[in-house]
RNA sequence: GCGCUUGUAGCUCAGUUGGAUAGAGCAACGGCCUUCUAAGCCGUGGGUCGCAGGUUCGACUCCUGCCAAGCGCGCCA
């Protein structure tokens, strides 16, 4: 069930039937303010234009064409030409009852489900995860359950750097070492330091330098011996990053890790299939491909670069094997990178020439869901090499002990293995909320005051909003699922209309892979709860008032819960 | 030079194919805990939506130019 578009189905109806062109739609909104009603249609005047004539007059077409009898109160129109709808409190309460009902709140099912392949997270394995990996990671995650939840088949795709240059280094440094593979393991679980320490004799030791690069050639020939030391060494990279996976409640697994060297043996192809399709072009030794639609005013247009003059492959390489293997043997309709909008025109390149080869369909959709850098205190990137970082998991335990000193102060008659629980879940929601309420496709300067605050629109607050919920439902009793859901009380009227609003955001994140739009939603109705709660006494009121506040709390639990749960963010029954 | 992105309250940000008087949180100030968890609620103040034009009934939103910031542009990924 969704309101509005069951409202634009409607009224866009009425629309054409009143003269307005076919395909005019009526332009369903939310409306801007309460004595607006609870949804506007703002269509009416657009196509009064176009006929060239009175939207109120129009208007006033619309509505005797128009019956919402069974929805509305009332529809009015006002001002220039909007149509305000006032929606029925019995009509709410039935689609509240409904979605009591249901498994999963009534939320409609998509029609047409697609595959869709999420590409996120994607570490460089030289090195241990930082912030920088956050929010790819966390976005990417939300978007695979939204998906998920409207009915569609979603394949992650962890594409995880592990190949290049850098493991060179990295495996003459582990040879050198010498040491069994439990000692191996320990140097190891600091991987940051691990690639400093490579980095640095890489500088200053000619003959180390020297070994590196032949571990290189002797890993891309397949050197057995120098896999069998790479492959330990991802193996160990791996399981760190599970590690931060599973603090942070993030479903990648190792299932869903494919990668850059899992494309090795398909580069040759990719070469020559461009190649056959005259899409290549040699320039000073590198196989470059030209396409117009990367020219610029200056009429010359930007190559990517398939392969170097030296034989090597590049990551353009890469990425188009990435995109032919999952259109053809991961059957995707839809493709979506949650990648560091710096790679923007690398992305488009990538999507431009893959459509071009036809190593996709024309009408497989690929998109790039950019976000912006992660900037310092001083407004410049993060630096990756200088130690600048901040390690994920420093941040994680950060925000678990800066929680359980809250959780300490709030509410001490907790048992300690429940404050501590307490603590992770806050915590960890805390730094999840505060990167996925953020739409900015702009840079964003690294703050730990911002992401581990506790107050205002942050995870805690939702999860406050539905602790508090279960704490009444410990105290209630019994509670008559049979009695009637009433709306009587302004606060109760508005918290209504908002727990059938969640198909509407959930509707836009689909589409735009925005979990702000969720999160906006999800503070929105816990406000509306807290006024409710504020305003409403749920326990002490008379049975009948009892049990319809009851039956509201109940749903608004749901609601949060799905809304958090989709979002990957833990509920708590007591905090 | 070319290209992409961004510019909204002191700070962090919303603003849904152009809609009604531009909204939240934090910070500031004033109220509310003998009553379902005060991580909360209610209220007050705070704006030339970077600047200038244009398009129209209507522009934060679309177009053009300019200013500012960040990033990217042939052999790193």
């Amino acid at each position: 069930m969704n309101i509005r578009q069951l409202l634009d189905q409607h009224i866009s109806a009425a629309l054409i039937s009143a003269g307005a062109a076919k395909g005019s739609s009526a332009v369903i909104k939310q409306s801007a303010k309460a004595k607006f009603g609870h949804y506007q249609a703002n269509g009416v005047m657009g196509a009064a234009k176009k006929l060239q004539m009175n939207p109120r007059k129009l208007a006033n077409k619309v509505l005797e064409a128009l019956d919402l009898s069974d929805i509305a109160d009332k529809v009015e129109i006002a001002g220039p030409g909007f149509l305000n709808i006032h929606l029925k409190p019995e009509w709410l309460s039935q689609r509240l009852e409904d979605a009591l009902d249901h498994e999963t709140l009534n939320i409609d099912q998509v029609t047409e489900p697609q595959t869709v392949v999420i590409d996120y997270s994607g570490p460089n394995l030289a090195k241990e995860m930082h912030v920088g990996h956050l929010r790819s990671t966390i976005i990417g995650d939300a978007i695979v359950r939204v998906l998920r939840f409207i009915g569609h088949t979603v394949i992650p795709q962890n594409h995880v750097g592990d190949w290049g240059t850098q493991f060179g280094m990295l495996l003459a440094h582990m040879q050198s070492l010498q040491t069994s593979k439990g000692e191996l393991s320990m140097q190891l679980s600091d991987l940051e330091g691990f690639y400093r320490e490579a980095k640095k004799r890489f500088d200053v030791e000619p003959d180390f330098a020297e070994t590196a690069r032949d571990y290189v050639v002797k890993l891309q020939a397949g050197d057995a011996n120098c896999l069998m030391l790479w492959q330990q060494f991802i193996d160990i990279s791996l399981q760190h990053c599970d590690d931060v996976y599973t603090s942070l409640n993030v479903l990648l697994t190792r299932d869903d890790v494919m990668p850059e060297s899992g494309y090795n043996d398909d580069l040759v192809q990719i070469i020559t299939d461009l190649d056959k399709q005259e899409l290549l072009t040699e320039d000073q030794g590198a196989k470059c491909v030209f396409l117009d639609e990367f020219k610029g005013k200056d009429d010359k247009i930007l190559p990517a670069i398939v392969q170097k003059s030296n034989g090597g492959y590049l990551y353009a390489t890469t990425d188009l094997a990435a995109l032919r293997y999952r259109y053809a043997k991961l059957d995707a309709n839809r493709i979506l990178y949650f990648v560091d909008a710096r790679q923007s025109l690398h992305l488009n390149q990538v999507f431009a020439i893959a459509k071009k080869a036809n190593f996709v369909a024309q009408d497989t959709q690929l998109e790039h869901m950019a976000f912006g850098t992660m900037m310092g205190k001083n407004g410049k990137p993060f630096a990756t090499r200088d130690g600048g970082t901040v390690k994920l998991i420093s941040l994680l335990t950060e925000a678990e002990q800066r929680a359980l000193d809250l959780v300490n102060e709030k509410n001490p008659e907790l048992d300690e293995t429940e404050r501590k629980t307490v603590a992770h879940t806050v915590g960890i929601g805390a730094v999840k909320y505060a990167d996925l309420s953020k739409n900015r496709s702009s840079d964003y300067i690294f703050n730990w005051d911002t992401m581990l605050s506790f107050e205002g629109n942050t995870a805690p607050y939702l999860q406050y909003a539905y602790a508090r919920i279960q704490s009444i439902f410990r105290k209630a009793g019994e509670i008559d699922h049979n009695a009637p859901l009433n709306l009587q009380d302004a606060a109760e009227k508005q918290l209504a209309v908002k727990l059938l609003q969640l198909s509407e955001a959930v509707e836009v994140v689909a589409k735009d892979g925005t979990p702000n739009i969720l999160c906006n939603y999800l503070f929105e109705l816990a406000g509306n709860f807290m006024t409710f709660y504020e305003a409403c006494p749920i326990l002490k009121a008379e049975s009948d008032i009892k049990n319809s506040r009851l039956k509201l709390a109940k749903l608004t639990a749901q609601t949060l819960g799905t809304g958090l749960d989709l979002l990957g963010i833990e509920t708590l029954e007591r905090m």
